[in-house]
DNA sequence: ATACAAATGCAAATGATTTGCAATTGTCAG
DNA sequence: CTGACAATTGCAAATCATTTGCATTTGTAT
């Protein structure tokens, strides 16, 4: 059986970040909710052709998502990004196979991550790399805005 | 002062691998090799501009580096790609201000990230988010290999 | 019902990276 | 030293994901 993820109240998400209740962008909000690994857009256009939508909005939804910070973009492949629901309690990490291009999350943050090495490495047979980035605001910049 | 790398025999490593003695190579290999960050083929054009190389040279070289395991690519950053010396002993990540766009590398790896996190957010001052990827090839794949 | 901002569609632009192909250049065997 | 051959390069054009301008449509609040 295939994981399933807990599905979320799209509507009530939108509203609560001012967005309007769009048929794609609600519909965008189900599939993310419930999709057990983050998805590529042509993926996220796919599942929601039947609503025709153009590409470009799709882009634009999810920017927004992003920027309100209701979905998280993982770029770690720098071929496309990937999009997945932001679940401020569940902080996840990523697992990708340089093989198929299959992407799997991995339940936990890097915080815990010296217990949970073995469990990572058991999860893939094979790991050549890994990259690690913080984003943030340097010192410099941040007496910059002051 | 600023920090310095280590230079390293960009001519021995070319042959080790199997490379020509370019010009080009050997320079790419010793900017590199002395420079503190991961830097963007803007700057590495930069800073070979003197040999007037094309930009598709370039890449072809990182390219041919980064197979070899000679160089890294970090693309935690969707735009560009960053380059940086691999040096086997010595794995590190990065830390990336969203503002002015620096790239600082972490002189550790996550390994030992709990004890050094306090660290981490001493070098910038707010860190909004990371992103953490490991590349591999999963279990299926490498059976399919078998 | 009205009005206005947000969201959309379409077409065109961007920008980093890649590719085809012909010409050039290291390297290595003889 | 001298080919010969593969690796490397230059140039132009192609890719491909993502973005943008602009006119039009659609939610939503009043």
């Amino acid at each position: 059986m295939k994981k399933q993820m807990q599905p979320v109240d799209a509507a009530a998400l939108l509203e609560e970040h001012g967005f309007k209740k769009t048929p794609l962008r609600l519909l965008l909000l189900e599939i993310l909710s419930i999709s057990p690994a983050p998805l590529p857009v042509s993926t996220l256009q796919r599942k929601t052709k039947k609503l025709g939508a153009d590409l470009a909005t799709l882009y634009r939804a999810l920017n927004a998502f992003v920027e309100a910070e209701l979905v998280q973009a993982i770029t770690a492949d720098k071929k496309k990004a990937l999009y997945e629901l932001n679940r401020p309690k569940i902080h996840v990490h990523h697992i990708m196979c340089d093989s198929c291009n299959t992407v799997e999350t991995i339940p936990f943050c890097i915080k815990s991550l010296d217990q949970q090495a073995i469990n990572v490495s058991r999860l893939f047979k094979k790991i050549y790399s890994h990259q690690l980035a913080f984003v943030g605001t340097c010192r410099k910049c941040l007496r910059a805005v002051r």
